[in-house]
DNA sequence: GGACCTCCATACGCTTGCGTATGGAGGTAT
DNA sequence: ATACCTCCATACGCAAGCGTATGGAGGTCC
């Protein structure tokens, strides 16, 4: 058995007491962001919704189904998204850096959801696919801002690494009660980011010791 | 004498064949590395060391003694140990934060272990104190280099929060799976942080120029 | 108005893991 | 050698969760 039949839309019950896949993928991002994937458990899940297993397994295979269900809707919305909605904010790159840094640092449930998904990857080999593949992404998005801004290629590769580095650490130490970067701090950090001393001699030889 | 009776060291059985707390704490370390809190449980470790449960329960009152135990062994390792390793390391505060550099970035369990500790600390209130102490600690650790490099104190809060961030930015991308960020990239970074653009002319006085 | 479909409730078996109780092997003291 | 102490094995009760099986309530279709 498959699939059964398509759900065709609209079939069954009312609306009202509907209860589709989103809803469990959205109660599954609460559980997730508050006690991370081991939290993500089937019938806890059905308690808040209100409803038992028996829903459950029917939108969905198992719990791994769910899980994934969490990953794609995450690659989206974080991702896909947050570019889509830098791009449509300005043409200057400098605005957008801003915009970007803004929109980021600025969401309430970033931390949490990317703390959790980071430390799920840790010891699951199917997301570390989808993190390297996010992660390259956005890396390479602001080292192309960089270089719009009118920084050099590899100088921008450095500082789009050191700056989106930044943010998951920021990410990390929100999610485990530290106070939040200002919005001021952000922006003297891209400023440091955007900055171009280069006076060719930046690092007076470093006697690089050996162990 | 309240509880049986004290440890009292070296009593009982021959030390080939006994088993301290601290054994535990090591298996307890590589499940939590390995695998996150989640990870750490009694009777997979215990099957581990070649013991069973009785062992556990004698040497800890329950599963959160054990975890105290790993937070207690943390803070004693990962943050004095490294800076009094720093602090003998060199003189000049630019050798002192190349070599912290090196020494942070080189451990290999270092991001397992850090990133493991901050997932769990994100929804344990009783590890938040502690990442909080460690992270002030780290951070004000890397602001007084700075300033003993020469850069003034408002700045050099700024890039040692940035700085900080980006090693725990680190951490987690290297915990699942991402590749480690290349000494060279490291030693760049630093440069960035301790080059003094100065925009305008806050404070033109650099009276660290030779020393 | 009977057949059918969607969505969920109920009940069951199974596994993993926690904590406790109790005994026993082996070394130590007297 | 006897009593004692340390460390661990064995066995038990208990709870949380996963996945499955089965039925049933309510809507739809003809």
């Amino acid at each position: 058995m498959e699939k059964r039949s398509l759900p065709k839309k609209a079939a069954g019950q009312a609306a009202s007491t509907a209860l589709g896949p989103k809803a469990w993928v959205a109660a599954a991002w609460e559980a997730l962001a508050r006690a991370g994937v081991e939290g993500v458990r089937v019938e806890p899940l059905a308690a808040r919704l209100g409803v038992t297993k028996g829903s459950f397994y029917w939108h969905f295979r198992d719990r791994a189904a769910l899980l994934d269900a969490i990953l794609a809707d995450w690659e989206v919305r974080a991702t896909q998204g947050v570019i889509k909605l830098v791009d449509a904010s300005s043409e200057a790159p400098r605005e957008r850096l801003a915009e970007l840094l803004r929109v980021t640092t600025m969401a309430p449930e970033a931390p949490a959801a990317e703390q959790a998904i980071r430390a799920w990857g840790a010891h699951d080999p199917s997301v570390r696919a989808h993190l390297a593949r996010i992660d390259a992404r956005r890396e390479r998005y602001v080292e192309d801002l960089l270089v719009a801004a009118g920084i050099a290629r590899p100088k921008a590769k450095l500082r789009a690494r050191a700056l989106y580095l930044t943010l998951i650490g920021e990410y990390a130490r929100v999610a485990h009660g530290g106070v939040q970067t200002s919005a001021a701090t952000w922006s003297e950090l891209l400023d440091l980011v955007l900055a171009d001393p280069s006076p060719a001699a930046p690092s007076p030889s470093r006697p690089r010791r050996r162990r």
